[in-house]
DNA sequence: CCCAGCACGC
DNA sequence: GACGTACGTGCTGGGC
């Protein structure tokens, strides 16, 4: 069977450049069009194996439609420049893969589309037609089908004739019925003024076409209706005509001659290099013609039953396998090693048990390339194994160059960068309770598969670190801090078990209380911790007004709670609770679960190489957010004690950091002079805002100052902060509108900052941290407004990621110089929580502000507050 | 096992 | 006008 495929170039380049922000290679040349061409193209080869293919282009401006009406096409924006110089490009690509391009004086490329397909289907062949252009839906037929970009360009919507019945109800030869009504605004083809697509649709299913529709108008209910049909029936027409795509361009190819097959492998390997699209070379056919994605490259691994100079030079790449999540007191399942000599699979009990093995471990000149260096160093700390010289970490490297990349997996990277001979690990060892260690060749393999990968991807990496500028963000930022988090970690808090026992049993009596106070007063014993029961309670059998609705039935989110509590009072024993319900199953239950039996401390784990901002992240258990706002739960604190008798707690927070970022980076007056006079920020902002003096601030006029300055930090919307304050939209948007104008700068800020982005296709903190924001450009305005906060709000979230990281290692050194026994436990975003011995106090209330203000010289002072106690709810 | 709804922190 | 809106983690209930 011949199956043709037909793609309209211009429209699928034209998709592309919108959905990929604007890249360019080396050489200044932009590629965004051309990579997503590539992509597209490359899909299409790989699942649908076409043996003919044809792309299409529009040759020109002037068509014989302008002919029918001068004004076709009339409103739409002129091609970009950036897109225009980039189609010479996607030529070129379907020259080197010897696909058959054609282009036609006077006809779009739908036509020439339209004539071939209708060729194809007569001679009896199977036909895929690949546009963005909904138009095209008129061409499907039993043997034409057509493929619809959707979001991005490789997905795509799949329209047969069953398709098109679905979701129209009408069939395919009325698509041009149903643009003769309705219009087209994109092409400016007219339609019937008034008429959108639901009443077209309507008007088709009854009478069938644009003909029909006007000579039945009488019929035709709806005066409004009537006389537009019989005012606009010429215009009608024309559209339909202009919408109607002409099967009978002369076009001069056989069909036979679309045939696709070999191509010259190098010629387009070599276009992939000239435009760095170093990603997509695995995607080309090696020497035996086998795709390299479908097969893993064979690689040698040689088991080792004793450690030999030869396995452990400097460097040598490393991996030690712990399998899932928890890293901590959990076994190591083998040890792989890459250097020049080779790649090797080490036994664990062989390499434990290895003086040589150990003494290279701690030996930091003999330097180590990793994945992950944070739970290999840990893994290995809990085998009383100590690991230095670690100087390559491809998972944080990764993180670094496209923070938004889905999955740090290693087989995952590998892939990216054209290397496929990593396997998943879940293919290898199953998932949930079937997980499982494979024999020892099969593991030996895909050790000494990881390994290799690190060692042969660290030089193209660190290349791209280079290139991004964010050597010195990868090297002395985040390579040492993965460290210190090592360090942290295994340290773990001390917790009060008998403390948290004895909060959670008063919590459980009063919440059986309140359980029995709420079914009494609701007349019903029902699950409060159902939402969708509660729901049912309240608003149906109790009859209270539902005020938010959710996908799945009634709201019953604390702030619709809020609203109703004047009606009834189950109210606010149901916000109660919630209240000590959260705190029991999340933090006494939560907390008692993962404290270490033998150590009774707590180990969290953080995430280095997860959040878009450059934040840390901490599970199992999440110690970044235990209560403190409301005293009930604030008492957990209580729980957090030294791990040494006569020890303190110390936390130390920084002031204000964003703000302080954004003074810094704006370089507003009257933000700068705040800190530098070290005032009350929402006091001083409620000054500026409302032009009066500070005895005039109201605590009103405050409360709102402070609620913008967290949206500015958070980069919420006018509707955020609606919502934070309870007022309308519109007064919200004014409120920003009046910060603004009171602090010129920051607006200037915000506005250079989304402009930058746009050009550059990310935004950077001040250590050159990125964050991609392919959304700026999208045709979609809550996609695109979203990236746009974004773009302002991560400059400030991620600079003040970068200080306090910075602090951290900066703190590390210092206790490690000055031979302290305080230890650093926790970091809670602006937040650093140490323990004490009592001989150190004075030194390091001294000591850890004063790091901390250093790590980084703004152009505002950093401040940081310090405070101490028998535990951490005492240090506030 | 996955999703939705909810709630905690910064 | 665009209908969904800071970043995370973890709990429960409820469906498969």
């Amino acid at each position: 069977m011949k199956k043709l495929i037909l793609i309209d170039g211009n429209s699928i380049a034209y998709r592309a450049f919108f959905a990929l922000p604007l890249l360019s290679n080396d050489k200044g040349i932009y590629t965004n069009a051309v990579y997503g061409f590539t992509t597209m193209l490359l899909k299409i080869l790989e699942d649908d194996k076409p043996t003919h293919l044809l792309v299409a282009f529009d040759a020109g401006k002037s068509t014989f439609r302008h002919k029918t009406y001068s004004e076709y096409k009339g409103t739409r924006q002129k091609t970009p420049p950036e897109l225009s110089e980039q189609l010479p490009f996607i030529r070129e690509l379907l020259d080197s893969y010897g696909i058959k391009r054609y282009e036609a004086k006077e006809y779009e490329a739908d036509d020439i589309i339209g004539t071939l397909a209708a060729r194809a289907e007569q001679d009896g062949w199977q036909v895929k037609v690949i546009s963005g252009d909904k138009d095209l839906l008129q061409l499907v037929t039993d043997k034409v089908e057509v493929y619809l970009t959707r979001k991005g360009i490789t997905n795509m919507d799949h329209y047969d004739l069953k398709a098109i019945d679905e979701k129209y109800g009408i069939s395919a030869e009325q698509i041009i019925d149903l643009k003769g009504l309705m219009g087209d605004s994109s092409d400016n083809i007219p339609g019937v003024p008034g008429i959108g697509e639901k009443t077209a649709l309507k008007l088709l299913k009854e009478y069938g076409t644009v003909e029909k529709v006007l000579d039945s108008v009488d019929s035709i209910s709806g005066k409004k209706m009537k006389e537009r049909l019989i005012e606009n029936r010429e215009q009608a027409i024309i559209s339909k005509k202009l919408a109607t795509i002409f099967k009978e361009v002369p076009v001069d190819v056989k069909l036979e001659d679309l045939a696709f097959g070999d191509y010259d492998v190098q010629k387009v390997s070599s276009f992939f290099k000239d435009l760095d699209f170093t990603s997509l070379l695995n995607r080309l056919p090696d020497e035996e013609g086998n795709t390299q994605t479908e097969e893993l490259s064979k690689i040698d691994v040689t088991i080792v039953d004793e450690i030999q100079d030869e396995h452990i030079v400097s460097p040598t790449a490393f991996v030690a396998e712990v399998l899932g999540e928890h890293y901590h007191h959990a076994p190591i399942e083998g040890f792989a090693l890459s250097n020049e000599n080779g790649t090797f699979f080490v036994p664990t009990e062989i390499a434990v048990q290895s003086e040589r093995f150990v003494e290279w471990a701690k030996d930091e000149t003999k330097k180590k390339w990793v994945f992950d260096a944070k739970r290999t160093v840990v893994a290995l700390g809990w085998q009383d194994i100590v690991l230095e010289g670690v100087e390559f970490d491809l998972l944080i490297a990764s993180y670094l160059l496209d923070p938004s990349v889905s999955s740090h997996q290693m087989s995952e990277i590998a892939r990216r960068k054209g290397l496929s001979i990593v396997e998943e690990d879940e293919a290898v060892y199953g998932k949930g309770a079937k997980q499982r260690i494979p024999d020892e060749e099969q593991l030996s393999d895909h050790l000494g598969r990881k390994a290799a990968a690190v060692y042969s991807l660290k030089a193209d990496i660190e290349k791209e670190l280079e290139k991004n500028d964010q050597s010195s963000l990868f090297f002395e930022l985040e390579m040492p801090l993965s460290i210190v988090l090592g360090r942290m970690e295994t340290a773990g808090i001390k917790v009060d078990k008998q403390q948290l026992e004895q909060m959670g049993e008063d919590l459980s009596n009063r919440l059986k209380d309140l359980e029995k106070t709420i079914h009494e007063k609701a007349e019903t014993e029902f699950n409060i911790n159902s939402p969708k029961q509660l729901g049912e309670v309240l608003f149906e059998k109790m009859g209270l007004p539902p005020v938010k609705k959710t996908k799945t039935g009634y709201s019953t989110s604390a702030d619709v709670l809020e609203k109703l509590a004047g009606k009834h009072e189950i109210i606010e024993h149901i916000l109660l609770y919630r209240q000590l319900g959260k705190l029991y199953s999340t933090y006494i239950e939560g907390l008692l679960k993962v404290v270490e039996e033998s150590t009774g401390r707590i180990h969290t784990r953080y995430n280095q190489a997860l959040t878009q901002t450059g934040r840390l992240s901490s599970t199992d258990p999440n110690l970044q957010n235990i209560p403190i706002r409301l005293e009930e739960g604030r008492k957990i604190r209580k729980a957090f004690i030294p791990s040494e008798e006569k020890w303190s707690i110390l936390a130390a927070d920084y002031s204000q950091i964003e703000l302080r970022v954004l003074a810094h980076i704006s370089e507003d007056d009257g933000l700068m002079e705040a800190f530098k006079n070290d005032m009350d920020i929402h006091t001083k902002t409620a000054m500026d805002v409302f032009h009066v003096k500070e005895s005039e601030v109201t605590s009103n006029m405050r409360r709102s100052s402070k609620a913008v300055n967290f949206g500015i930090v958070y980069g919420i919307s006018d509707y955020g902060l609606s919502q934070s304050l309870d007022i309308t939209r519109k007064e919200a948007a004014e409120f920003i509108e009046r910060y603004l104008e009171s602090y010129p700068k920051v607006k200037d800020y915000m506005h250079d900052v989304v402009e930058k982005a746009r050009e550059d296709g990310y935004v950077s903190t001040l250590l050159q941290r990125r964050r991609y924001l392919p959304e700026l450009t999208s045709r979609n305005f809550n996609l695109r407004s979203f990236a746009e906060r974004t773009a302002m709000n991560t400059p400030i979230q991620g600079t003040a990621a970068d200080i306090i990281k910075k602090a951290m290692i900066d703190m590390a050194d210092r206790l490690e110089t000055e031979n302290l026994k305080s230890r650093m436990l926790l970091s809670v975003h602006d937040e650093l929580i140490f323990e004490v011995p009592e001989d150190e106090l004075d030194l390091m209330q001294k000591l850890v502000p004063e790091v901390m203000e250093a790590a980084i010289e703004l152009n505002v002072p950093l401040k940081a507050d310090v405070s101490v106690g028998e535990t951490w709810y005492e240090a506030k």
